[in-house]
DNA sequence: ACCTGAACACCGTTCAAGT
DNA sequence: ACCTGAACACCGTTCAAGT
């Protein structure tokens, strides 16, 4: 199996490369992160990251949709918590992406690729503020708007320093009637 | 009064300068703006740009503040209308800073000025959305969290592209009780 | 197929040298 | 005091050349 034992080496490879990025980007943010820098704790010359991923930003889509599948799945088995807490515990999870909110704001209209991720990812977490409002009882007509506002008092908070009296003081605040 | 006519010449160049740098700013992005295509604009040398400002952070937190003087002492004058328009009228004056948004919030944790000025700004708003809340009959209790919730809406209205009824609706929704 | 050294066309910023 | 040319130490990315 030389075709398998290749394809191994290369997935290998690539997420040796995506792990080198992930710490770097969490934790210097996007732009603070050369390539050079990646490549040197990936162990390869900086120009091989692109025989691995077309550019930076497609690094980063990598990186943040593995980040999201990780989060979400576990997020499933939340459901015995009230709204609440399982919204608090969604903007906990993203503290470590909060960084990376912003790039992605930022980079909108630069790249193609983090615009479809974008919208992506938008719809979901809609989708999921929608379905907990509904189950809340809000009424048909205000939630359209509500879903918006949670959405953005969401990345909010994921933006901003507030300790936690005050986000849970949100939180309420947003699924309250 | 060759004191004063020197004071003169450097506000004008330093007005050229930031004037350029405006224009380049808002239209395409802090990012992809050089210091050498400022310059070019501002008929100086990129390096000469240094002897007005100590970096680019602080080219940028001049302009945020010439620009939200400007926008701010119009809106003062605005007290007739109802809240919603106003609220309205606030995003679409900053649909302009739109770009900039984004950048201070990336660069908040790079450059103390930044950060200083986002802090100024955040008090700002605040105490302006409090006002309209607390006019608009919101219980005490409420008040802060509604605060929050309506700036970080306001924030994501400048984020993303929203249609007018859309955004209509939103603000409706922040006011409503 | 995979990896690299060298190069390209940029950055923001500094500094010695000019006026 | 004001301005500049030249240089510094970087970027992300490309490409011809190697294995």
């Amino acid at each position: 199996m030389a075709r398998n034992k290749r394809l191994q080496d290369r997935e290998e490879k690539q997420k040796e490369i995506m792990s080198a990025a992930r710490t770097l980007f969490l934790n210097e943010g996007y732009d603070a992160t050369s390539m050079s820098r990646i490549a040197n704790i990936a162990g390869v010359a900086p120009n091989t990251i692109y025989w691995y991923f077309k550019d930076k930003d497609e690094l980063l889509v990598n990186i943040l949709n593995t980040e999201l599948i990780d989060r979400f799945s576990t997020y499933i088995e939340l459901q015995t918590k009230n709204i609440i807490e399982r919204i608090l515990w969604v903007i906990d999870q993203f503290k470590l992406v909060k960084q990376l909110v912003t790039t992605v704001h930022g980079r909108l209209h630069l790249s193609p690729e983090i615009y479809i991720w974008h919208e992506r990812f938008h719809i979901l977490v809609e989708n999921l503020l929608r379905q907990e409002l509904i189950q809340s009882g809000v009424e048909e007509g205000r939630i359209e708007a509500k879903v918006k506002i949670a959405i953005f008092t969401v990345e909010g908070l994921l933006a901003h320093e507030l300790t936690d009296d005050e986000k849970h003081a949100i939180c309420s605040e947003l699924f309250k009637l």
